[in-house]
DNA sequence: CCAAAATCGGAGAAAATTGTCATATTTGAA
DNA sequence: TTCAAATATGACAATTTTCTCCGATTTTGG
């Protein structure tokens, strides 16, 4: 019941390229040097991030990383679904047909609520907001 | 992000017990089978479950398994906490030496209040409740 | 005594997670 | 053009988690 670390890596780089001005570069090795992550690790992530659309990267000499959309655009929810997958709390959820409980379960609901209101808490946080909280407990 | 199978299955366990007359026993080996789970992997995790004080298990001939207390006073919390741990969101919930963010980090709060809200979710569900509902939709 | 039932402990297989490494490819700039 | 910097990619290894089964032991009612 955890997110992974790669999740967790894959947060603090949008966050720490969110500071950046915009329209500047930052070399993953800057970023995992920075965020004590182990670079190669976090070249995967950022190529995951990058697939998934969150990131542009460009390659060569000069090359480096950049947010795709602006700071306010991109939620919590986004980036670490990108990495993990989505968020399923209970097997039972999303895929109904794995439960062999007796008539039908009590139990599915429960995890579907529970799951929707931190899957909508996690979409409605996005990169500005905790952007300015770091600014503003700096 | 997902709770594991054996909290699930516990979770199914308890809410079979909860079902019959107080006081009756339920060998393990019959839960197993009407809950469509491994019957020594179901043996462990009830293992755990007294461990917990959440069961009482009794020994020998004519002996099995009986909740310790009333499903009202038994929280889904409590169970799946029994089996897979404490909930805990993120590495640096609960711990918060583990995060070498900058100064200080903006993402722990957030972790810090989802994990609130899941939690007081499911502390706040019980085995009554969930009876009902299977006794209703039935 | 005997059969049923939990208890204990471990073996091990499968999968996911985390991380490393080497190599290829691209690209700006000297 | 050549070099250095940077991403892309895939193989692989170490570790941890998850899942499952098995056997030996202990307990207890009949």
């Amino acid at each position: 019941m955890q997110i992974t670390r790669q999740a967790d890596y894959a947060v603090r780089a949008v966050l720490h390229l969110s500071k950046m001005e915009p329209n500047q570069r930052a070399a993953t090795s800057q970023v995992a040097k920075e965020q004590h992550i182990p670079p190669s690790f976090l070249a995967k992530i950022i190529s995951q991030l990058s697939i998934a659309g969150l990131l542009h990267t460009s390659r060569g000499a000069r090359g480096g990383v950049t947010l795709a959309r602006k700071p306010e655009n991109i939620s919590l929810l986004e980036v670490v679904e990108a990495i993990d997958g989505p968020i399923m709390l209970n097997e039972c959820v999303g895929d109904s047909s794995t439960c062999t409980f007796d008539e039908d379960c009590p139990l599915r609901p429960v995890w579907c609520e529970a799951q929707n209101e931190l899957v909508s808490r996690l979409k409605s946080t996005n990169f500005q907001q905790l952007m300015e909280q770091s600014m503003v407990a700096a």
